[in-house]
DNA sequence: GTTTTTACCATGCAGTCGCATGAGAAAGTG
DNA sequence: CACTTTCTCATGCGACTGCATGGTAAAAAC
């Protein structure tokens, strides 16, 4: 936090910050994560590179920074379209349904997210944050499914962490098959309906 | 093919490339894709950098070249276990067993596998392969479903293709947690017992 | 208006990158 | 044996890498 005595020059770090984590999710995205360089990024952020530095001092530094936008950004996301439904397991759904490559956006957003799981397989600090937002995932859903137990929208005996972790693989998996191409957008939001019929019978799913 | 006329220094050129395509796993597993280079990839080979050359033109095509080595590899894999197996509910199941970190050398496979997942998204040529290498396994996969349920083993109204891509599904989205250290291989053969007891209802499995 | 702190940038540096080239060693053929 | 073809390597090239440095513009403090 910054002290409000002596305070020349004042810009908006987090701001900063946010626009450099931006353009590294821009720059994975268009051409990969094996490109992305703090001359690349600096470009990409209409900054120049002593900038990007200034914010970060080390490229795995800016990597993380990325990552942990990234996650917070899906965080936001999800809570907006869970805000929005009425029941438990609605909420479910339309939050599986938010993580899935449907759209040209959350397209954008797996890419990055699945450029970061393979990034995080090699180096430890990306992993910790990968695992923190799993975590909080996990637990979102595994909540949401107590939520419907409770609701008597579905069955009780089910164990809520098992089955969020189950849920939230198969979504994993579907967003890694679609991102090669083996899915279209259509197969993808059947199989997950498919999937959730097998969690809950005799349940309509309503649009996306 | 060879001519049988006129050939001198004869080498097998596909153990050669094999060497080499062995040499580039070691190194995606090792240090990640992104310090994948034709030096790195010659030093692990134990060759010079132009004898790398000699077999593969550019850099996309040693990693092409290492992604076809690595399905193929992992094809004979589950062609063994599956081929260990008696009914087809039990290849089903060592299949999917294979294909998850559960040992030291099934997670350097998956970690592999990870990486060109999330490089196939930048890399049409790689892309391709990689849903070959889909199409071929969920064709396996559902092709045992089907005997499954021929054999009475499988309730006769299951669509096999869609049970396979979720069954499929389910175990990449594993593999990718695990890979980041958020499961350990204990949860994960328990998650796909679970998975797998909702396709079949009374059914258990035996030993890994 | 001077000073001080913050924010930003241009440039330099040693190292690595993919790829091309030419020379030479090895193993066949005549 | 000479000769041809296959194979392997060392080296050079321009471009790019992450990171460090020194200098400068700007705004708050005094």
């Amino acid at each position: 936090m910054r002290k409000w005595w002596n305070m020349p020059k004042i810009v908006d770090h987090d701001a900063r910050r946010r626009h450099i984590a931006e353009a590294v999710h821009r720059v994975i995205h268009d051409k990969g994560m094996e490109s992305v360089s703090l001359r690349e990024v600096a470009a990409e952020a209409g900054v120049s590179m002593g900038t990007v530095q200034y914010y970060v001092t080390t490229k795995d530094q800016m990597l993380l920074l990325a990552l942990e936008r990234l996650a917070s950004w899906i965080g936001e996301r999800v809570a907006a379209v869970a805000a929005r439904q009425s029941t438990p397991l609605d909420v479910l759904r339309a939050t599986v349904l938010e993580l899935l490559p449907l759209d040209e956006e959350r397209s954008y957003l797996n890419r990055i997210g699945l450029a970061f799981q393979a990034s995080s397989v090699v180096s430890e600090n990306q992993a910790a944050a990968m695992r923190a937002g799993y975590a909080s995932l996990l637990s979102f859903l595994a909540g949401q499914i107590r939520a419907a137990q409770a609701a008597g929208q579905l069955a009780a005996h089910l164990d809520a962490g098992k089955e969020a972790s189950m849920l939230y693989a198969f979504a994993q998996g579907i967003v890694n098959a679609t991102l090669v191409g083996h899915y279209t957008p259509e197969d993808v939001a059947a199989l997950l309906d498919h999937q959730l019929a097998r969690l809950v019978a005799g349940w309509t799913p309503d649009s996306t």
